[in-house]
DNA sequence: GATGAATGAGAATTCATTCAT
DNA sequence: GATGAATGAATTCTCATTCAT
C-alpha cells in the first residue's frame, strides 16, 4: 500500500468519524485535515471537493452494503429466513462499523436523492423481499412500503438506542429478538388485536 | 395582534420549513429573513440567536407534544388502549402539522441533548407506558428500551415513508394497522414462528 | 423640572457612566437607552444622534472646567498660588464628579480636534498661566509645552493611581503634596541635579 | 523570510498604525488587510482574532519594554541614575518606534488588565526602584504610588506633547529636563516653597 | 504528493438610525 | 414625547477552494 492510499483512507476514516460526531455541515474540510495530520490543501489531492469526499463515502458503501443484503437474501429459502438473514447484516454491519453504519443510515445529508433510481438501495432489497413473500403468501399482504418502514423503523431505531447508550453496544446478540418483532409486526392479519 | 408578534410567528413558521426542507445548518439566517421578508437584522429584535430560535421551535414544541402525549396515554385504561390512542397522536400531529413532526422528530439534530433529564420527552411517555405494561403482565416482559424503540420505530419510519410519498400523504388512515404492527411486535412469542 | 428634561439628564448620565465604565465605541446606544429605561428611539427625541451625545457631553463640561479653571487661577496673585488654586480645581472636580472627570480628561475620543482653536481648553489656561510667571521672573525659563506638561502629567497620572484604586479615592487631600510635586518640577535651572 | 512571515508582520506594522491613528475599536479587521493589501480572512492564518492580535501586540512588547526598563535600572548606581536611565530609555523608546510607543502607554485600552499580576509592567519597575530609594533614604519617602505618578506623568505627558507637535518630536534631547523635572518632584520639601 | 498562505464568498451578529403607530 | 420593529450597512469570523513553492 502506498503512501498516498494509506492518506486517503486516513482521509476517508477520520471523515467518517468526524461526519458521524458533529454532523457533515458542522464539519470543516481543515477538521479533517488536523485530524488526519496533513495541510488543508493536501486533502485535494484525493477528493475533488469535500462534496465529492462525502458522496463518495456514502455512495460506494451504501451500495456495497446493499449488495451484501441482497446477497444474504438471495441465499435464504423462505421470507422468515430471508428477514433473519438481512437483519443480521444489520446487525453485523453495526457491530463491525458503527461509525459507518451510522453515517450510511442516519446522517445521510441529502445523498440518498443524489443516488440514481436505477440503483437498489437497502430499502429497496427489503421491500423486495417483503413483495414476494406478500405474493408468495408467506406473509399477510399489505402495502409494501408500509411493511418495509416497519422493518427498517424497528432495526434502525434499535440501533439508535445502542448509539444512546440505552441498549446493549453490540446488536448482533440482539438479532432474534429483532427478528421476532419484525416478523410478528409483518404478520397479523391487516388489522388485529389478541 | 400586534405586527411584532405577526412577524414573530412567520419567522418561527418559515423557519421551521425550511429547517424541515434543507436542515438546520444549512439554512442561513438571511434564508429566513427573506422568506418572511425582513432584512437579517429584523429576526434579532424576536430572536437572540439562530440557536435561540432552533431552541426555541424545539424545546417548546417537543414538551408540548410529549404532554399531550401523556394525556392520550393517561385516558386510556389498559396498554394496547394507551398504545393506540399514542399512535394515533402521532398520526394526527403529523398530518395536522407535518413540517413541525418532521422537525421534532427527524431534524432534532443534538437539540435533545440541552434538554435537561428532568423533562419528560415522547420517549420517555412511550417508555414508561410499556414498563408499566410489563410490570402488570399485559405485555411480554423484556428490555423497555428495546420495545420503546420498535414502538417508536415503527411509527416513525411509516411517517418517513409517508413524507417520501412512498405511502399515502395522511398517517391517520393508517392508526389502525400500525398500531397493530407494534402490538403485534411486543407480543412476545405469542405469534413468533415454530 | 420637565419629564423631558429628566430624561435628557439620565441620559447624559447614565451616558458618560457608560462611557467611561467601556469605551464610547463599546457603548451602544441601546446600552444607554436601556439604562435610562427608554425606548431605543426616544433617545432621538434629546440627541441627534450618538456623536451628538458625545460631542455635547464633552464640548460642554470641557469649556465649563477650563473657565472654571480660569476663573481659579484669575483671582489668585502669583503663579504659586494660581497653580494651587488650579490643582485645587482639579482635585475638586475628580472629587465630585470623578465620572465626568474621567470622561473629559481621559476618555476624550478625538473629540479634542473637534473643538476650535478658538476656544480655551484646561491646558490653554495652564499653559498661559506658566507663560506669563515665566515672563514674570517667577518660575524658570522653559518650553511651556514643556512646563504645562509636567503639571498636566502630575494631576493626571495622580488621578489615574487613584482611579486604579493604587491611591487613596480622593484626590483633594493629596492637593498641597500635588502642588508641591508641581512646584518643584517647574523651578530649577533647565537642567540640575540637587 | 517565507512570505507568511513577511505578512504576519505586515499586519503587526499596520495594524500597531491604524491603532493608533484611529483607535482600537474604530478600526476594523478590514482596515488592516487593507492597509496590507490582502483579504480580510488572510488575517486569521496568523492571528486568530482580533482581540488576539491586539493582545499580542500589547503583551510581547509591553514585557519587553519594561524588561528593558528593569535592565537599565539595573544597571545604574543610585536613585537619580536609575532614574535617569529609566527615563532615557523612555525617550529612546519613544524616538525609536513612536508608533508602538503610543500603543502601549496610550492605546491600552483594558489590556493591562488581561495582564497576569506576576508579570513585572514599566509602572512596578520604577515603582520598586523609588520604593527602594525611599528605604535607602536617597528620596523623600511619600506613597510609592504617588512618586511612581508623578514620574510617569511627567514623561508620558511630555510625550503627549510631543505626539500633538507642541514639543519637538524627539524626547532624548529633552531627557536632562525631563530627569531634573522627575527628580525635583520627588525630591521632597528641599526645593518647596516657604 | 504536500504545504500553507491567500482568496472570495458568505456566515452570524451588531448597531446607529428611521418611522409608523 | 415615546415605542419598538425594521433597515441596511458594517463587523468579526469561517470555510471550501486555489495555487505558488
Amino acid at each position: 500500500m502506498t503512501r498516498g492510499s494509506q492518506t486517503r483512507e486516513q482521509i476517508e476514516a477520520k471523515a467518517l468519524q468526524l461526519f458521524v460526531e458533529q454532523g457533515v455541515a458542522e464539519t470543516s474540510v481543515r477538521d479533517i485535515a488536523q485530524a488526519v495530520g496533513i495541510a488543508d490543501g493536501a486533502l485535494y489531492r484525493h477528493f475533488a471537493s469535500k462534496d465529492a469526499l462525502v458522496g463518495h463515502l456514502f455512495k460506494a458503501n451504501y451500495i456495497r452494503f446493499a449488495e451484501e443484503l441482497d446477497r444474504l437474501q438471495a441465499a435464504a429459502p423462505d421470507c422468515h429466513a430471508k428477514l433473519a438473514a438481512m437483519v443480521g447484516g444489520f446487525c453485523r454491519f453495526f457491530d463491525a462499523d458503527p461509525v459507518l453504519f451510522r453515517f450510511l443510515l442516519f446522517v445521510q445529508h441529502g445523498q440518498l436523492a443524489k443516488i440514481g433510481a436505477e440503483v437498489s438501495t437497502p430499502v429497496d432489497i427489503v421491500r423486495n423481499v417483503l413483495e414476494a413473500a406478500m405474493t408468495r403468501g408467506e406473509i399477510t399482504r399489505r402495502d409494501p412500503a408500509l411493511a418495509t418502514a416497519w422493518v427498517f423503523g424497528i432495526v434502525l431505531q434499535t440501533a439508535t438506542a445502542a448509539v444512546y447508550g440505552r441498549l446493549s453496544p453490540k446488536l448482533t446478540p440482539l438479532r432474534d429478538e429483532i427478528v421476532g418483532a419484525a416478523w410478528r409486526a409483518l404478520a397479523g392479519t391487516a388489522i388485529d388485536r389478541a
